[in-house]
DNA sequence: TCAATAGTGTCTGTTAGACATTATGGA
DNA sequence: TCCATAATGTCTAACAGACACTATTGA
């Protein structure tokens, strides 16, 4: 039986993790699917498995970081510590994806799986300790149990909906950065390309960024300013109504 | 233990619902939320909860209608049984909400819980049997369990959200329908007027509608022509971005 | 006839996207 | 000097919203 003021935080990090916390298998878990950028794409982070009871498995198996859900413990806060134990501190921001619970194989013996997805700036390093957990571009995923590759990729088009309406490209860079970075990451996370000048003039009539002192200069070419997130102040009454 | 091929459909409707399918409290409940159109405002599907085994609670008390999760059973089809045991059928669009799992209290003796958010054509007559269920504006809700009243709030700001992306408001709606009907169900889910001719072009433009060779007359007024909703084809490859 | 609602045509301010030009540093 | 990149000004087509007007019914 847990207690109520514990949390079961050294659950995360490995792939089967204890079952519940004390009385027979544990009825979800919480699953973090955590993004930076990867050489121009979207990468997640990865834990290698623990080869099953029997020993069997010779090829390299990869899932997600997940824990088994404690009754007591909020989602939220769950899916932060399972994050945390991965990252070594909090993902620079993060939401529910959803519940999966279709009959797919997952590594925990939970009928159900709660998703969350975090992102981390580009350039973070994974402390490299023995939990051995990596980064891996969507592009060039290893095997992944199947309830999982589908919060990847649900977690995904999560991120990709939410841009413009939650401050999900800046989680993605460092506190500051350059105009080019930032188009970089939209164009990423859109999927198209974007118009240089019409991006930098949305930019700027959404205050949604404050230029800073610095310049930066890389390689050739000239510098480039740097700037920071602006928190966003009252909504300039939405316009027009697309569909899409 | 319950079999992989009978549904536990009965668990639906009514508040306490048995607990999982033979053994110890269910692990998950799966709720339904199911919204309609209720003079002019979003109504929720409300089933009344039966009083607790003391027999204590004089005031009536409701629920949203929910099931116990079944291990072998997919989310959606759990949350289409549940809907179709208030509704007589299913909805005409249905999407998952979210887990919700924070320690409020909710009526299934789960820790966990999956919302789905379903929609009911204006005018749809609920089944009278003993059941009970009954519409309810958002605007004048009953007292309801903490956690299912979070369920309500998320899926009324999912389905907002989603306007746009899915057909939603053609769902709150019989197949066929006048443009103004159609214009005052945009209104209720932005939350703001919209202009008519503007609304209209949107709609032309974007060949969403297509009318029909019907028109209609209601009262006063110069008589209106009868649209239904027209699949939709390639997408017209979005422009633009807005910071929201 | 008047009131009420449906449906359209025109005008205007805003803006996304194209294009061109200047600015500034490295090679 | 040439080249690459940043930053910005100008033009145009598209479009949201305002306004006005016509169309068609019931009272």
């Amino acid at each position: 039986m847990p207690t109520a003021t514990s949390r079961p935080r050294a659950a995360a990090r490995r792939a089967p993790a204890r079952a519940g916390a004390g009385a027979g298998p544990a009825a979800y878990s919480v699953d973090a699917v955590l993004f930076t950028v990867v050489d121009g794409d979207l990468g997640v982070a990865l834990v290698r498995a623990t080869p099953g009871p029997g020993g069997e498995r010779p090829r390299e198996r990869w899932t997600l970081p997940f824990a088994a859900g404690a009754p007591d413990e909020p989602l939220q806060a769950a899916a932060a510590a399972v994050a945390e134990e991965v990252l070594g501190g909090p993902p620079a921001w993060m939401e529910q994806v959803g519940a999966f619970g279709d009959g797919r194989r997952h590594p925990a013996p939970a009928p159900l799986s709660v998703a969350y997805v975090g992102l981390v700036p580009d350039g973070f390093e994974l402390p490299g300790d023995e939990g051995g957990a990596e980064f891996h571009a969507l592009a060039s995923l290893p095997a992944v149990p199947p309830r999982q590759k589908a919060m990847i990729d649900a977690a995904a088009a999560h991120v990709r909906g939410r841009v413009g309406q939650a401050p999900v490209a800046f989680r993605l860079l460092p506190p500051t950065f350059t105009l080019s970075e930032l188009q970089v990451i939209y164009e990423l996370l859109l999927g198209r390309r974007l118009h240089k000048a019409s991006f930098r003039r949305s930019l700027q009539s959404a205050r949604i960024v404050e230029p800073t002192e610095v310049w930066r200069s890389e390689g050739r070419g000239r510098p480039a300013q740097l700037f920071r997130h602006a928190l966003k102040r009252k909504r300039p009454a939405a316009r027009g109504l697309r569909f899409d």
